[in-house]
DNA sequence: ATGGTTGTAACAAAAACAGTTACAACCATA
DNA sequence: TATGGTTGTAACTGTTTTTGTTACAACCAT
């Protein structure tokens, strides 16, 4: 089980746009080519970002580019634009036994538990920026 | 994306073992009827937490008992026993450009962020032990 | 020896993902 | 206003993962 790549990949997509967008014009072509994917996969990123009102995409004339300030993106916002999780992160078997002590309650017991661990992940998310990444890339570049 | 079914049905098997344990002889059959689904998954999940030392299972006499104490039995042991997760949580997309200063330090610069995440995820999960889900399991019933 | 059980292989079905082709709609600009 | 490059999206294929099922040999207390 892995976390879909469509989340990498948007971050990618980001980065390159925040990052090479007054270099290059960043149409899906480009990006994929960064990112080594069919120009298809990044149009679609690119609709989820945009949908998620992190950048604007020109249709016709082409090219991507930011829309919010990159302090005010984090890796959670991403991950909740491509939607890498529909709603709970663990899956339940369907319809325990009622008439089971156990498979009445088991929900009860355990919910509250699987939630908190599905919150720590996503607050670590929150608590990374676009613009943290980029400050790390600028040392790397 | 969602994590496999197989770690609650797991949790859920270890509490039938462990609270009615002593009352019935827990054979594959019992607990698939409490869980609801085919005897084979239990025995699936079975095999797994006796690999992990939780638990032992007779063969041919039928019937599975813990092993390990219920205090030292952890929701995180329970995960990786049923192997939720192989490795990373988060996928990559393979080979991004070499070519690219995105591409070229994409991992660099993401890697560490999502073992943070992973990590703050499965912390959660070690800090719930078997007995914590008996404890609460008892009040409910 | 026998009856109920486990362990596991083999396979089918379903769901999620990833990849591809195709093409209409779009728009700057020449 | 025609054009060339681009986006947006539908439709489809292939792959992988998960889940469900049948089948049966091996096992063992009685």
């Amino acid at each position: 089980m892995k976390i879909t790549s469509r989340f990498t990949v948007a971050v990618h997509t980001l980065l390159a746009i925040y990052v090479l967008g007054n270099e290059y014009k960043m149409t899906s072509d480009f990006i994929a080519s960064s990112v080594n994917v069919n120009p298809v996969i990044i149009r679609r990123t690119l609709s989820s970002l945009k949908a998620a009102g992190i950048i604007d995409v020109k249709a016709g004339s082409g090219g991507a580019m930011p829309v919010q300030d990159p302090d005010a993106v984090t890796l959670y916002d991403i991950y909740t634009a491509v939607d890498c999780v529909d709603g709970d992160l663990f899956n339940f078997h369907e319809n325990p036994n009622p008439e089971c002590p156990i498979g009445k309650n088991i929900h009860a017991v355990l919910d509250s538990h699987l939630a908190d661990a599905q919150t720590a992940l996503e607050n670590e998310l929150k608590s990374v920026t676009l613009s943290d990444l980029m400050k790390r890339l600028n040392i790397l570049l």
